[in-house]
DNA sequence: AAAAATAACTTTGTATTGCAAAGTACTTTA
DNA sequence: TAAAGTACTTTGCAATACAAAGTTATTTTT
């Protein structure tokens, strides 16, 4: 795209991928079913989104059995948190220029 | 989506979508070849990016000839107007939370 | 004055995405 | 011990995104 609109990383450029990403920067690391409950998305639906996280290696999912029941436990690599980082910064772009035409 | 995280207008978070809808709050109007050249996209994929802004009523498109060639107008509703607003209000609480945490 | 080229789009074909229903592998409760 | 629950993954299908091909109108070559 043009020189105003830079190239938004398409992996992160989702509603939950985004929610996704933003909770576990706060969070350090989550679990699935947290992560599930905070978002209301469905079971697939989660899965899904972060297998594909997890694909360009933005998160890393341990598993592991707590109480004999399995937990995914979920967190950012350094490569998710600065590939979150460099979309923020370009996002902030764009709504600089929404909110300057107020 | 859960309390903190608001549903994002799918019509609106896309990146050329977005992109074509921040254009048309500066520039009040553009044409077809000026969002073209602008977002780099190509004539099919702006053409049905369009017609989804215009199927909710985000934008209007007006066609006339101008020097013997077809020209479209295109221009930001009161109704899109409020949707980008809404959009970037969103938008800008994901974008505060993933800041604090830095 | 046909034929080829150009402009400004739209339609079509296809590959990718997003989602929930169904499936898996257990564990807990009745 | 059967039924219900937990924590996921896989599958099937509808929606999306994109570019190639098509359309319409006009202009430039030959």
């Amino acid at each position: 795209m043009g020189t105003n609109f830079a190239e938004l990383d398409p992996v992160i450029h989702s509603r939950v991928r985004l929610a996704v990403m933003i909770l576990l920067l706060h969070a350090e690391s989550a679990d699935f079913t947290y992560l599930k409950k905070e978002l209301e998305v469905s079971d697939g639906n989660l899965s899904t989104h972060l297998r594909k996280l997890e694909k360009v290696k933005y998160i890393k999912m341990q598993k592991r059995f707590e109480n004999r029941k399995p937990k995914t436990t979920i967190s950012l690599t350094e490569k998710g948190r600065n590939a979150l980082d460099e979309y923020t910064t370009i996002l902030d772009a764009y709504l600089l220029l929404a909110s300057k035409a107020k």
